[in-house]
DNA sequence: ATTGAATGCAATATATATGTTGCATTTGGT
DNA sequence: ACCAAATGCAACATATATATTGCATTCAAT
């Protein structure tokens, strides 16, 4: 249920809040999928990794 | 909208029936995701992913 | 000490992913 | 051509992701 968003808005210097707005979403969708408690969409998992110039293994992936 | 599930399904030798009973989901959820008309969640794609021995970017990220 | 921004958390409402059932169509093998 | 398996598709029911609102808490700056 972890992932790796958290640390990657912070290397932005980005908040909650601007993520949310820039991928359509809202703040308290961000935290929860921050602190693992969400099973978020592809979609929005796909908005979230383009903001942050991530791909989807760099912040959901784990092996 | 697009992916590679059914190809690497495929690259398997498996039915959509198997790969859903495997990933714990339904035939149909399988076909939407293949034909691209969902938005499926997260860990449903993590267990398919695992499934198919791929990973997230090889069936969900185009650049 | 105080203020405001950032985050966490909870209750309720809404949208949508997923399941269930059933039937039609396609596809591969004989 | 025939048959069975695999897939597509549609209607409806259910579970859950997401939104909305509001308030509490933390924390940095003043």
């Amino acid at each position: 249920m972890s992932n790796n968003v958290k640390e990657a808005r912070l290397a932005k210097s980005i908040t909650q809040e601007d993520l949310a707005k820039s991928v359509g979403a809202t703040r308290q969708t961000i935290g929860l999928i921050e602190n693992g408690k969400y099973n978020p969409s592809l979609h929005l998992c796909i908005s979230i990794a383009k903001r942050l110039d991530k791909t989807l293994d760099d912040l959901f992936w784990e092996d």
